[in-house]
DNA sequence: ACGTATAGTTGAAAATGTCAACGATTGATT
DNA sequence: AATCAATCGTTGACATTTTCAACTATACGT
């Protein structure tokens, strides 16, 4: 078989199953283009040491909103224990810092350091390239769309 | 404090972060709301002895596509070797069977048997239930679009 | 016939997710 | 003021999931 007609039928067998019922499924789409996004964005972020969990704490820390842990956890949808070892990892690299809650000591805030801002305004940067790549058969305009949709079906 | 104040004031905290640019990003998006919609398909489908992912490979073992393993590694962006233990539970329970496949007697085509298709259709009660429990906030109208929106970004 | 590539399988290692406990602190109740 | 239940961050144990490298059997081009 010559290279051509491979690829042809490689791309013929590739979505062969987008046919099955499971392709109407929200919660399937949901996950393929979320598995498929991971891997682009996380990609993109490497350069940086960061991941996909990382740069969003990353990002929260830099937003002036000075989220505790656990508003973090509840954010992110992720155990507090899990935001205790990403915290840990980002301030011994001082790109974040741990400061008591101001009217409950036993929360924690977690604020961008200057350096965590800066490494932070790169890997924006390659994050929105890894978006682009990543719904680059959606026009700017469908782009819009999605992102309403899904902000609309997580907080109304 | 009241406990209508102390509700107020959680449901005030509980999305303040949603104002953090991260919000804007489709990846953040996705993952949340599938993190979110597994909760509620995985318990919907807990009543059948199913998860989100042996429920995808029985939708499509029954689709009449006949899938190869191989076929449902790549569809289900799943390494091969899950989807061994996923038809494996499968077929210990009589829902699908294996078999050798035609022109390539390496692959296995995975199909529902007659129970497995009884359970499915009852499964498919639930999830479709479930669906809509995590779309709630969206229109009918808007549920389509965000399919089509989801499906062209997947498959241009 | 031969060498290369691929399908499924197995098992191990790494990463992630889940959960229960603990000290410190808070806020409500007495 | 003293107490009591609840919450925050943290730790460590345990389960699940992911990732990867082998291996056998089969397929396919040369």
């Amino acid at each position: 078989m010559t290279i051509e007609a491979q690829d042809e039928q490689q791309a013929a067998t590739k979505d062969r199953l987008v046919a099955a019922a499971i392709s109407q499924d929200v919660g399937f789409l949901l996950a393929k283009l979320h598995a498929g996004g991971s891997i682009v964005n996380n990609r993109a972020l490497a350069e940086f040491d960061l991941k996909e969990r990382s740069y969003s704490v990353l990002i929260l820390a830099n937003s002036g909103l000075e989220p505790t842990q656990r508003e973090l956890a509840d954010f992110l949808s992720l155990d507090p224990s899990q935001i205790v070892a990403l915290v840990d990892e980002l301030e011994k690299r001082k790109l974040v810092a741990r400061a008591p809650g101001k009217q409950d000591r036993r929360a924690k805030t977690v604020t961008a350091t200057a350096k965590g801002s800066q490494l932070l305004a790169q890997a924006a940067v390659a994050a929105r390239h890894a978006e682009s790549e990543v719904l680059a058969t959606l026009d700017d305009g469908e782009i819009l769309q999605l992102k309403a949709l899904l902000r609309k079906a997580l907080w109304g």
